[in-house]
RNA sequence: GCCGCCGUAGCUUAGUUGGCUGGAGCGGCCGGCUGUUAACCGGCAGGUCGCAGGUUCGAAUCCUGCCGGCGGCGCCA
């Protein structure tokens, strides 16, 4: 039977006849000696050819192969510490099943090398242990929305206008008419919230923003939600219970990958409900008294998110913006109109924000002054102030960009080593 | 939209106050090695120095234009 490698990493297996399959991660030749190095999906092990213990014809194919050549291979296993995850298999029978040469990828390759053969370096250690912290987060996120009585639900993704007025659209061709690419489900969703009270959906939005940064994609996963009569704080509950519930999913499921990836396991250790709350004035004296320059008024930069939430011990929730520098949406604080029941949730360690949302207008009259605020002509959004025509209730969600949660969960430099296949302002392939 | 940086072998790069034949590591090919750890050792092949023009006795190096790429800001999740 064909075993997994960790399976046989194992003192169960030792001095067993085994077989695995998989690829040739390193090869390295001495004299007599074939060391295989060879990987599956779940782990690494090293493999040791003698010449005369193996067919002659069999050690000369093998001496010819490159390296990510497919194999089939069977031997006893041991115990040998020379070994890099401390077992070893000495082969007796070994298959080669799709030779490769000369494999693209060797050593000292640069980052923009390793995206144009991304397909290739999804095969790496690293690739593989972050693809599988995102399977745990995507995984984690869908039970506990159905845990918590979400309905899973999809909207589409072309549309005919934009959710918010600032994002830019991707403009594609529609049977001689135009449609855009959706940068945002939310609208969508509050529209199913009337059958089902609680939503979730996991897409992607696109933005055709010309953002080059670490933290910005063209195409990203977006998981938002919608909740029939939550206010600001329930929303923002069921946020914290989310985040901390994936976190512990993470760190119980993919304690070997974040060690790989050396992460510092102990900093989410440590991340806790109920997360600090800050309402955005408070957050503006912060960052002055830690010698950031910004005055009341301003949004946050990408400088000042990263120099604030440095001085974070965890995730943060911003509330209360002021309205005019956020979406029309979104519901005045009847205590004082000028700012907004809104609020984001700035990951720490210079992360910053993975979460927008916020308690959406009910009222029909209040979401036409905001509109004329921002310029907007109520047609374009007839479906959407429909809602608040028949049988209006209070409600709140929020977007939760995946992408920027595995970055910070998993604790890496760039976006774009959180998903498989990036797309950004300059990049469509592979 | 704005600011900055870079194009030298398949890859990563040294060489840029202009000066002899543009060096190296990895990868490739040939050979050696029974305990390697991105193995090591010896040998060989591999270059339109992004492209075009200019300055100069002489240009990878200086100037102009073009092309390609990268990083950051703004905008946003």
């Amino acid at each position: 039977m064909v075993l997994a490698i960790e399976k046989i990493l194992n003192d169960e297996y030792l001095g067993r006849r085994v077989s695995i399959r998989g690829w040739i991660y390193r090869k390295r030749r001495v004299g007599k000696l074939i060391f295989l190095v060879v990987r599956d999906s779940t782990d690494i092990i090293q493999c040791v050819m003698e010449k005369n213990k193996i067919p002659a014809e069999d050690f000369k194919l093998l001496d010819k192969v490159g390296v990510e050549s497919s194999v089939t291979l069977e031997g006893t296993l041991r115990k040998d510490d020379r070994a890099p995850t401390g077992y070893e298999i000495e082969a007796e029978r070994i298959k080669i099943i799709g030779p490769s040469y000369n494999f693209p990828i060797t050593r000292d390759k640069s980052d923009d090398f390793l995206l144009d053969n991304r397909h290739l370096w999804v095969r790496s250690r690293e690739m593989n242990a972050i693809l599988k912290i995102r399977h745990t987060v995507f995984g984690a996120l869908h039970e506990y929305f159905r845990e918590k009585g979400y309905y899973e639900s999809q909207a589409p993704m072309f549309v005919t206008g934009a959710v918010e007025g600032g994002a830019t659209l991707f403009e594609v061709p529609y049977f001689g008419k135009k449609a855009y690419l959706t940068q945002s489900s939310q609208f969508y969703l509050e529209t199913l919230i009337f059958s089902l009270e609680k939503v979730y959906t996991v897409a992607p939005s696109f933005r055709a923003e010309k953002s080059r940064t670490r933290r910005h994609l063209t195409e990203y996963w977006h998981a938002e939600a919608e909740a029939a009569w939550y206010h600001n704080e329930d929303m923002m509950q069921d946020e914290e219970e989310m985040i901390v519930y994936i976190i512990q999913r993470v760190l119980e499921d993919r304690k070997k990958e974040l060690e790989f990836l050396k992460r510092d396991r102990e900093f989410l250790e440590s991340i806790e409900k109920p997360f600090k709350k800050m309402r955005y004035e408070e957050l503006i004296k912060f960052a002055q008294d830690h010698g950031v320059e910004i005055h009341y008024g301003d949004d946050l930069g990408a400088d000042e998110e990263t120099a604030i939430t440095k001085h974070f011990d965890g995730p943060v929730f911003i509330t209360h913006y002021p309205r005019k520098i956020k979406p029309f949406y979104h519901r005045p604080d009847p205590e004082n109109p000028k700012v907004v029941l809104c609020h984001d949730l700035l990951a720490p360690e210079g992360y910053g924000e993975i979460i927008g949302g916020g308690e959406r207008i009910y009222k029909l009259e209040v979401l036409l002054e905001r509109m004329e605020e921002n310029g907007l002509n109520p047609e374009n959004y007839y479906w959407y102030m429909d809602l608040r025509k028949y049988g209006s209730v209070p409600h709140s969600g929020f977007g939760l960009g995946m992408d920027r949660f595995v970055w910070w969960i998993a604790g890496l430099t760039h976006i774009k080593y959180a998903i498989p296949y990036p797309r950004t302002i300059r990049r469509t392939r592979p």
